[in-house]
DNA sequence: CAAAACTAATCAAACGATTGATTAGTGGAA
DNA sequence: TTCCACTAATCAATCGTTTGATTAGTTTTG
């Protein structure tokens, strides 16, 4: 019963994903995501207590993981700054394209100006990722391995940004690419590599003394 | 009185413009553009036909001029590709930087993965940018000017997807770089000088021989 | 010129539809 | 019986839109 009970609340979340992704959070109604999942509408205030928290769940379902493995990359003592952005590279690319619908649906929530408890929730959510992220960088140009007149900052916005670029705007990178980067497939065998390889090529360029 | 009556229009077009950034296009309500305004809520319907009408009108309000000044620089062919490069830096980051709130509403619309008419349209007046630019860099690399083995594709992603991640992400992008994005004078002293001296190093780094 | 006819702009009020949320109650397992 | 999972029906609130009436300004007419 447990067992079972998880896996229709994990349902539930796996079909409410992806409706927020398709039509944002405000233009998915309750009605369609428990309609889509098979499930009675009251049952999703019963198991999250509200649209909002349905919201949420879908949240604490992806992060906690995510964040954890991108820690270790960027705690581990043991490899240099080029393969720590190497591994930090694989693993967020590899986590980004699987959960495209969560990160589209992300980004679409956190691009709201208004300053709200759920922006900045999110904000926080993110900002631990881009933390890890700016301190293999910092590390990096500390020991003399990375250039240094360099911009920091910006190539954050360079890395976050293409990948975003890439999943966010489906219709638009989908032609660019010549593929439908949202099919499973197609993501596996050309998209995750290309966009692994071409964003490592790029951090060496420019990085590289 | 004609010249009223289109500074008015103008007026409810600015207040629309901010608010479907604050709330996204759903999240706005026609009742709270109205009361920003200042303006009765049958005026919108009146002057623009329906809430999509106001959306449209705030398109085609931006798109127009900047498309045409984006494709002049792509065509002129007294210049070099590296100088066609920096041109179309100078006046992308500008433009954007400017019409923050325009470009945040934009991409959050194109963002749903479910095709609308209106995606569609999106898509259309996104792609003539996108295609301007791929068609510099493709000059410059059959001319020999630019590296041969890149990802021309991808390096769109990074382009587009860098500026994005600026203006797009406000809340983390503000955090980063350690002033407020959206504020005026932030963004002529800090933001485009950097953004586009950025973006010409990076692309040096990635495209030169 | 002045009265009448017409037009565009604006308004408050109300429309039907849909929203997220709640209720009261059913059925089965422990 | 008691508890838990679940449902159909319903709630008040809000949505985008439409309405009919009123104002102010312009044109036409006698």
């Amino acid at each position: 019963m447990e067992k079972e009970k998880t896996d229709k609340k994990d349902h539930i979340l796996d079909v409410a994903e992806r409706i927020f992704a398709e039509f944002g959070y405000d233009g998915a109604s309750t009605r369609a995501i428990s309609g889509e999942a098979g499930v009675n509408m009251a049952m999703l205030n019963y198991y999250f207590g509200s649209k909002e928290g349905v919201f949420l769940a879908i949240f604490e379902r992806r992060i906690a993981l995510f964040q954890q493995v991108l820690a270790e990359i960027g705690d581990d003592a043991s490899i240099s700054p080029w393969e720590k952005l190497d591994k930090y590279i694989e693993s967020y690319v590899e986590k980004v394209v699987n959960n495209n619908c969560f990160h589209i649906m992300l980004h679409r929530e956190i691009s709201k100006t208004k300053k709200s408890e759920l922006t900045d929730k999110i904000t926080a959510i993110v900002m631990k990722n881009v933390t890890v992220f700016q301190g293999i960088i910092a590390d990096g140009v500390k020991s003399g391995e990375f250039k240094k007149d360099t911009d920091q900052e910006l190539l954050v916005a360079t890395v976050f940004g293409t990948k975003n670029y890439i999943i966010n705007t489906p219709h638009i990178s989908s032609v660019v690419l010549g593929y439908d980067v949202l099919d499973g497939e197609a993501q596996e065998d050309k998209l995750k590599p290309r966009l692994k390889k071409y964003l490592k090529n790029l951090l060496k360029a420019y990085l590289q003394n």
